[in-house]
DNA sequence: TAAAATTAAATTGTGTACAATTTAATTTTA
DNA sequence: TAAAATTAAATTGTACACAATTTAATTTTA
């Protein structure tokens, strides 16, 4: 019996995946945000560290990667971009010239008003009840606290 | 009042996003994926594309791309990194010169013995019951068919 | 049927991701 | 306290993603 036609198999087919929604959906969800980030000259990676920022104020290099789990190889050329935008200042502390801080400027605080449409815009093109939003949420969230 | 206080302020804090913890949970999942695909030596795109051939035996680009939801300019420079690897073949329709099949070397078959107890062994990292999996699964790909 | 439109891949350019290494600063410890 | 270990960013190199454009082949249509 080949193995292609074994229960075993079964588990090889794409349609079975668990994995490839998620990350098709990953994909998709960052093209959903595309139009309105565009809008704002940035894109999803940096979205999310003005976030964080617009929280925090000010947030390490380490700090914005424990957030948003990505490290210093993805973040520093990104912080980079954003600093050439205007958006944001990199310093690095005095008191530890280890740490690089990383803080809003009037024009990166200024984009808040513009972008806080954004989630509810978000919420409306991707067609769930709040019920299964919250449920995706708890899932991916469960996984990712292993 | 200033914005950061108002209710409007809340859908923008990052633990509030359903989104980011999708895309956060992509990137892990991949991670869970990295020993097992290290030892094949391939990346969790391409072994995406070996299973759609495991399942196939040939399939064009552009029917690649539909299924994986990858365009030409992301595939064909990943299928010239598995020709490279001898996983499989490029190799131009004769009936119709603009589509490229690709194909299964004798290798690349051989790997499907090699990666049939993957999809078992991501379960487990991933701690998940099956009514969650199956769960995470409708609800993803409830947006994706949109 | 020849020009226009469409299609399939490939190419170009920008921006993540991330492993592995490097650099520089700080902390620990022998 | 000087050497060793640790830590924080940056750097290097590889591999996606994807928009936009290009190239070449095929279809459509005027």
């Amino acid at each position: 019996m080949r193995l292609r036609e074994t229960i075993m198999q079964e588990a090889l087919l794409l349609e079975n995946q668990v994995c490839f929604p998620i990350y098709a959906l990953s994909r998709q969800i960052i093209q959903y945000y595309r139009p309105m980030l565009d809008a704002l000259d940035i894109t999803y990676p940096q979205y999310l560290v003005m976030m964080v920022l617009w929280e925090h104020d000010t947030q390490t290099v380490n700090q914005l990667g424990a957030l948003l789990k990505l490290d210093s190889g993805t973040l520093t050329p990104l912080l980079k971009r954003l600093e050439l935008k205007g958006l944001i200042i990199r310093k690095r502390s005095k008191a530890d010239e280890r740490v690089v801080n990383i803080s809003l400027t009037p024009s990166g605080r200024a984009m808040e008003e513009m972008a806080c449409s954004i989630p509810h815009q978000m919420l409306e093109s991707m067609g769930l009840s709040l019920e299964e939003m919250q449920q995706l949420k708890q899932l991916a969230e469960k996984i990712l606290d292993k």
